[in-house]
DNA sequence: CTGAAAGCGCTAACAA
DNA sequence: TTGTTAGCGCTTTCAG
């Protein structure tokens, strides 16, 4: 710093205004220490900078799953919004475990960023609170809500209704569910589509999957080999629905002249032409730009705990049609 | 620090050595200190501690794309060896641009990490340059051969041939590759094809397309359209394949009856029951791996670059299959 | 806009 | 094994 001080003729704590962005720097001072820094290859030392100033204008993103386009969405949104609020991200994986997700929260906090974002955690209630209380915190589709941190949830139950008034729409009657279980969302959807069946009159079927592919592999075997199998299955997500498919496909079931198929999610997977599964987006990219908008809130002294909801969108492709006469 | 040492009753250089597990600290010390900082909450600060100490612990990971399985694997290989290895892993994004690449890279650049990992950069050879000027780094998937930084690659032409010898050994002799133009990786797959065929006295038949299913989709409604269609199709990578398979299927040509299909990366669709695809793995894990044990050792001291080629290997599921009659 | 001075929380010699 | 003493490179405050 002194360095480019001394090459731009000005003094230290110029420079530093320059590198801050102050706003009271004249116009031709600026561009001159610019010009000097760039020429002798500087770069403000962020540990320092931080250290001095408290702040690092980063924030961290905890992923549970880099494999999963869900939060490849998440983390697009959050990037796109930090980097118009002037912040940097850091993302860090859990990849899928507990253990890894408690790692990676802990690599994040270690740098200390301004605010972090958690990305579906799976972890105990009690250490978000710990975590909330070291650091502006926001859950992303965690439905637990503790006051002492912002979250950010799609609206599960309005997704189910959107799958079921379609279904319906197209004729059917008998439309089963496979569930996710106890899997963050789960019980939300499971709990929307029974909900969204009974305001219809109509009986819902659900059985027991989870958001991988054999688990819904086999809750398709277990619903196509009742006496009545139904005309339409809603899986938990654009994978389940994948296990669905293909079962049907290897019984010989067409989809979607006997069985229609509906996932969840809007992946890639779903958009694939090979597949073209109708499906429930899911504003991802608008939950992470909300997350990086009430963090900015936050590290601006906001002390009040908000909650969003955001509203899903069917998306209507190839797997999904009027029921079989 | 000092709250810290004076609860323990010892001095604050003591705890210092504690925080950073020296191994001259008595047993019972350690024990006394360690209580002490975690019945106060203390936790290191980093930023004070690199600037004291010059050295971050840590390495930062550029992924060309959060989207693709294909980096997933290369991070999940990477956060592996880094735990193993005692250190801790900060990613950042290009979001598939190459300007989000050079922001992404400065992201990482600004927090000092102690090494990068470039995950298929797509950036100019000279700012490789620049950057390995600044920092430990290991370039993957990147052919260009700096002498400045280590590289880890795939072997392309190897994966290229074992889908011709797959293909060959199934009775094809009319195989089409639909290539991926100058992307990463594009011409080395292209002349590995090119290479295998003629080894085996047969016409190499390459279309231009991309790392998308659109290209791919075009490029096979050409290659479909010749008078003699070939019987085999090896695309570009899983994506390509797929827009390849949407296509025979729209236009009933069945898959591997009539035309088999050949991906490449093994990515996670390729496993899907609905597609279920034949293609090449690449060892991205590994990759991964290997990028950071070679950043250790540069790290360590090491000074001549090291350029690594891992094989890949066939993954034979149902898109291919005999020759038809 | 400048210059000086204090200090962020830690590490790294060195001496005790 | 412990205590002491300098910094690391920057921000911040304040008076000019």
């Amino acid at each position: 710093m002194d360095d480019v001080a001394k090459h731009a003729g000005v003094s230290r704590a110029l420079v530093s205004l320059v590198m801050r962005d102050s706003p009271r720097v004249s116009d031709h001072s600026r561009t001159k220490v610019l010009a000097s820094a760039n020429e002798l290859g500087y770069r403000p030392n962020v540990w320092a900078r931080n250290l001095a100033s408290g702040q690092t204008n980063t924030i961290g993103v905890m992923l549970n799953d880099f494999n999963n386009p869900y939060f490849a969405e998440l983390a697009y949104g959050v990037a796109e919004s930090a980097t118009e609020n002037g912040m940097e991200v850091l993302f860090t994986s859990g990849w899928q475990r507990e253990a890894g997700e408690l790692a990676a929260i802990d690599t994040l906090l270690n740098h200390r960023p301004d605010g972090i974002v958690l990305g579906a955690a799976r972890i105990a209630d009690d250490l978000f609170f710990d975590i909330a209380a070291q650091v502006a915190t926001v859950a992303v589709s965690n439905f637990s809500r503790p006051d002492s941190m912002d979250t950010v949830c799609n609206d599960e139950a309005f997704g189910a209704d959107l799958v079921v008034e379609h279904l319906t729409s197209l004729g059917h009657t008998r439309i089963a569910h496979i569930d996710a279980g106890s899997s963050p969302g789960g019980p939300q959807r499971r709990r929307g589509f029974s909900h969204a069946m009974a305001a219809r009159g109509l009986a819902p079927i659900v059985f027991e999957g989870d958001y991988n592919e054999q688990a819904a592999h086999d809750a398709s075997v277990q619903l196509m080999s009742l006496k009545e199998p139904p005309s339409a299955i809603f899986a938990a997500n654009d994978l389940a629905a994948s296990g669905v498919i293909a079962h049907l496909r290897d019984t010989g079931v067409s989809v979607p002249g006997d069985v229609s198929v509906v996932g969840y999610d809007d992946t890639v997977l779903a958009g694939l032409g090979a597949i073209s599964l109708t499906t429930v987006a899911q504003p991802m990219k608008l939950a992470g730009r909300r997350s990086t908008e009430l963090l900015v809130e936050r590290i601006g002294g906001r002390d009040v705990a908000k909650h969003e909801l955001l509203r899903p969108e069917l998306v209507v492709r190839s797997t999904t049609g009027p029921v079989a006469q």
